[in-house]
RNA sequence: GCUAAAUAGCUCAGUUGGUUAGAGCACCUGACUGUUAAUCAGGGGGUCGUAGGUUCGAGUCCUACUUUGGGCGCCA
C-alpha cells in the first residue's frame, strides 16, 4: 500500500504504476458514467483525485459514498500535467471500508470555527485543523531538534506539585475528594503545576543547559483568545547565562522554528497565507531575516508610549505593567517582535534578579503580533541574601521553597531562563487568532467537554 | 463585569408586530462524457435558545436565565 506523501514527493517515478491507497473521502462528485473522489490519507495536507467509471462492478455504490467514509482504492497512477493537480488515480477497484452517515456534519464548504469547536473530534478532518495540528507537531519536533543540537537536556518536571506556585496564577487542586488535606492522598494540599521552572532550575545546576516541554494548568477566569486553562510551555534554563544570553537564545529559537515550518510545511503555510492571514509568509520571513529583534527597556517603552500621541484607554506608567493596547502599539510600531526588558520589580516574580538600580529586575518579555506576550524570561536571582530578602518582603512561606533556595546555597551561579507559550507560538506561526483552535481539546473556564 | 448575538444538520434572510416560516449548502430522487466547494430539476427536513410577560395576534416588543462570539484584567 502506498502513502500519499510519497506519491507527491516523487510523482514521475510512479507514472502509470499500479498503486493502492486507503483514506477518508473528502468529496464525491458523481456523474452519469463516471465520478471523482477527493481522498485524504492523512500522510500529507493534500488530497488526491480518484477517477472512477461505470465499468466498475460497484459503480452505483461508489457514486453514493459520502464524505467522511473510509475507503480503499486500487488503481493506476496517472500524471496530469494540464490539470489543477499533478496526478490522479484511475480506479480499478474502490472498496468501502467504513461508511459515514447522512448526518456527517463536515461538508465540503466553509464552516465557522465556533461550530467546529463543538466537534473537536471531527474538525481535524478539515483543511484548516489538519494544517494547524500538523504545524503543531512539526513545531514541537523543531523545538526538540533545536535544543538537542545545542546539547540541552530535556527534563520532565512533575505535573502534580505541592508548590503553590508563587505568583504565577490560580491553581487547580488535585484531590481524591477527601475533606481533610491530612487524610487526602498526599497528606497535604497539592496542585496541578503552573510552571516547571522552579523544578527545572536545580537541573540546570547539574546539566548546565536544560529545558522542559510540557503542560501547565492555570485556574484563572480568563476568557480571551490567548488564554487557556491547560496549555503547553517550553521552559529552558541555562547556567552561566545572563539576560542578554537569554534574549539571544529566545531570538535564535523563534527564528529556527519559523525557518523549520516554512521549509518543511510549505503546503500548510501556503494554505494559512491564502485563507487565514494574507501576507503571513511575508510576515514570518521578515522576522526570520531580521538582523535582530528590537530590545527596549520597560522605562523607554513607557516613554515611547507616552510620546506616541496615541490616546490609550490605560495611561502608560513607569511602575506598571503594559496593557494589551500598549503591546499592540509596540509590535506594530516596530513592525515585528519586540523584547521589553528591565521591568519594575514589584510587578514581577520573586526569583528575578534585582538590577543595580534597586528598582527593576533583569526580566524580558517578547511581544509579537497576533499572540501578544509570547515569551516571558529573566535572569534569576543567584545571590542568596538578596533572594531571601525578597522572599521576606513578599511574606513567602520559605519552608516550602527551601529546596529551591538550596540551589543558591550550594554552588549557585548566574543563570537565566524563559517560558515560551507553545499555543501562542502556533497562533503566531499560523495566523489562527484563537487559542481554542490550536489545542486538540481546549479547556477554558466553563468548558471541559470531551 | 461590558457588549453583540441565538431562526432547518451548516451559513444566513425574515420590513413599522399581521395569512401556511425563506434561500444557498448538506441529505434523498432524477438529469449530465472531465468534475474539482461541479452544475441543473424535484423532494424531505423547523417547539424560531429556555421560561415568563405585553397584545386580538409575537420569529419580531419587554424581563429573567442559558449558551456562544468580541472586548477588559490576569499571563504563557
Amino acid at each position: 500500500m502506498e502513502l500519499l506523501k510519497d506519491l507527491f514527493k516523487d510523482c514521475k517515478s510512479y507514472a502509470d504504476k499500479d498503486v493502492v491507497l486507503s483514506g477518508w473521502l473528502r468529496n464525491n462528485r458523481a456523474q452519469k458514467e463516471f465520478g471523482f473522489i477527493d481522498l485524504s490519507d492523512g500522510t500529507t495536507f493534500k488530497t488526491v483525485q480518484v477517477v472512477y467509471d461505470c465499468n466498475l462492478a460497484n459503480f452505483t455504490e461508489i457514486q453514493h459514498i459520502r464524505c467522511g467514509a473510509s475507503i480503499c482504492v486500487k488503481g493506476k497512477f496517472v500524471l496530469t500535467p494540464d490539470a489543477k493537480q499533478p496526478f490522479e488515480i484511475h480506479a480499478e477497484e474502490v472498496v468501502l471500508l467504513g461508511d459515514s452517515g447522512e448526518d456527517y456534519p463536515i461538508q465540503p464548504k466553509r464552516h465557522t470555527r465556533e461550530f467546529l469547536r463543538e466537534l473537536p473530534h471531527l474538525r481535524v478532518r478539515t483543511n484548516l485543523f489538519n494544517a494547524v495540528f500538523r504545524i503543531r507537531s512539526e513545531a514541537a519536533f523543531a523545538i526538540h531538534t533545536f535544543f538537542h543540537e545545542k546539547g540541552f537536556t530535556y527534563v520532565h518536571t512533575p505535573i502534580i506539585t505541592s508548590n503553590d506556585g508563587e505568583g504565577a496564577g490560580q491553581l487547580f487542586s488535585v484531590t481524591t475528594a477527601s475533606k481533610n488535606p491530612q487524610t487526602d492522598f498526599f497528606g497535604k494540599n497539592v496542585f496541578l503545576t503552573v510552571t516547571g521552572q522552579l523544578h527545572v532550575e536545580p537541573y540546570a545546576m547539574a546539566f548546565r543547559n536544560v529545558y522542559t516541554f510540557g503542560p501547565a494548568f492555570r485556574a484563572e477566569n480568563s476568557n480571551t483568545q490567548k488564554h487557556a486553562s491547560e496549555f503547553w510551555m517550553i521552559e529552558p534554563e541555562m547556567a552561566f547565562a545572563d539576560l542578554n544570553d537569554e534574549m539571544n537564545m529566545v531570538e535564535e529559537l523563534v527564528k529556527y522554528i519559523i525557518g523549520y515550518v516554512l521549509k518543511n510545511c510549505p503546503n500548510e503555510m501556503a494554505f494559512f497565507d491564502s485563507f487565514v492571514e494574507k501576507g503571513l509568509i511575508d510576515r514570518l520571513n521578515a522576522v526570520l531575516n531580521s538582523k535582530s529583534f528590537v530590545r527596549i527597556t520597560h522605562h523607554d517603552a513607557i516613554d515611547l508610549l507616552k510620546n506616541s500621541g496615541v490616546k490609550f484607554e490605560n495611561t502608560p506608567k513607569y511602575g506598571e505593567d503594559l496593557a494589551t493596547e500598549h503591546e499592540k502599539y509596540l509590535t506594530s510600531h516596530f513592525n515585528g517582535p519586540v523584547f521589553v526588558y528591565n521591568w519594575p520589580k514589584d510587578i514581577k516574580a520573586f526569583y528575578m534578579r534585582l538590577n543595580d538600580d534597586g528598582e527593576t529586575v533583569a526580566a524580558s518579555d517578547l511581544l509579537v503580533p497576533e499572540s501578544g506576550e509570547l515569551v516571558g524570561g529573566s535572569q534569576r536571582e543567584e545571590r542568596l541574601d538578596v533572594l531571601l530578602n525578597r522572599m521576606n518582603e513578599l511574606h513567602m512561606k520559605k519552608e516550602t521553597l527551601d529546596w529551591y533556595v538550596d540551589t543558591r546555597r550550594y554552588g549557585g551561579c548566574v543563570h537565566s531562563g524563559f517560558g515560551l507559550g507553545f499555543e501562542r507560538l502556533i497562533m503566531f506561526l499560523t495566523g489562527v487568532d484563537n487559542i481554542r483552535d490550536v489545542e486538540s481539546y481546549p479547556r477554558t473556564p466553563n468548558n471541559c467537554d470531551f
